[in-house]
DNA sequence: CCAGACGTTGTT
DNA sequence: GTCTGG
DNA sequence: CCAGACGTTGTT
DNA sequence: GTCTGG
């Protein structure tokens, strides 16, 4: 599964990669804010971070209002075609129904599996209408070992400093924003550490994958197709300190390599 | 019809 | 909200 | 995911 | 043991 994770990356680099706006910039920029006060609003966003924990707010990409305006505005969405903005919100982990009585029960909602969530009450009308993407750096995942639990670290292969995990989000009485990500089978580096792992996107599908006029995949063959891991070669996998064990700890020592 | 659930993981 | 169970 | 709490009464 | 909070 995935229920802990770091995003080491800028604010400014996090819009780059996604070709998205902050949120927080856009609004500036509707009120005719300055430079200055978009450069604030960025560093209000808490990052990097190094051990994000459900409940915590956490940068989340999802498709903008796709009207003329906004994308007047948005300088960005040329080159990829499609015309859609992509905003990056704050969003809570642990996605909290709209129907749900109490924003507690998003405590336990961190994860859907990709192989059921279409049809889950508590995931449906997100499947169709919240897609979203989840930019990380790293996801942990703790290897039992005996009674031993050894956290491990996974990250991509090469120097990107970025994976988008595929991620619902919903909206609760029209105030709290949350977001849980999607689960599927473990690739081969996975299956020696745990018997899931995050759904992980390439580049090319994240336009597919936010288009809010598609109501996602759909029939057994096209949710196979969305729910194949990661290749292998994609990722990087090697042990950390128990540092990453409390959410307490948010430092860099989290991510960092140790001799199992 | 109304009432009640609605989720994942891991462990046994 | 929407589905299942009684 | 792991860490940490897990209860009531009354008084300040 | 089991639930809540981060």
């Amino acid at each position: 599964m995935c229920g802990r994770y770091a995003i080491t990356a800028t604010a400014e680099r996090i819009e780059q990669v996604f070709d998205a706006l902050w949120e927080t910039a856009s609004i500036d920029a509707e009120r005719g804010a300055g430079a200055a006060a978009l450069a604030a609003s960025l560093a209000a966003v808490t990052l990097p971070r190094f051990n994000v924990a459900p409940t915590q707010m956490c940068p989340v990409v999802r498709a903008g209002a796709d009207t003329s305006e906004a994308r007047d505005r948005s300088t960005k969405g040329g080159g990829r075609g499609g015309g859609e903005t992509r905003i990056v919100s704050m969003m809570r982990w642990g996605l909290v129904p709209s129907w749900a009585d109490d924003p507690a029960i998003g405590n336990r909602l961190i994860n859907a599996r990709v192989e059921t969530a279409p049809s889950k009450p508590s995931f449906r009308s997100a499947w169709k209408k919240g897609r979203c993407l989840v930019p990380i750096s790293h996801f942990y995942e703790w290897k039992k070992e005996g009674s031993r639990k050894q956290p491990m670290a996974i990250r991509a292969a090469g120097e990107d400093d970025l994976l988008a995990l595929a991620g619902l989000w919903d909206s609760w009485r029209d105030g709290l924003r949350s977001f849980t990500i999607l689960t599927t089978e473990p690739n081969e580096l996975l299956r020696s550490i745990h018997d899931r792992m995050p759904l992980i996107l390439p580049p090319e599908r994240w336009s597919r994958w936010l288009d809010p006029g598609w109501s996602g995949p759909d029939g057994a063959e096209e949710l196979a197709e969305w729910s194949k891991p990661a290749p292998k070669s994609l990722l990087r996998a090697y042990a950390v300190a128990t540092t990453v064990n409390s959410p307490r700890n948010d430092s860099p020592e989290c991510v960092a390599p140790v001799v199992a």
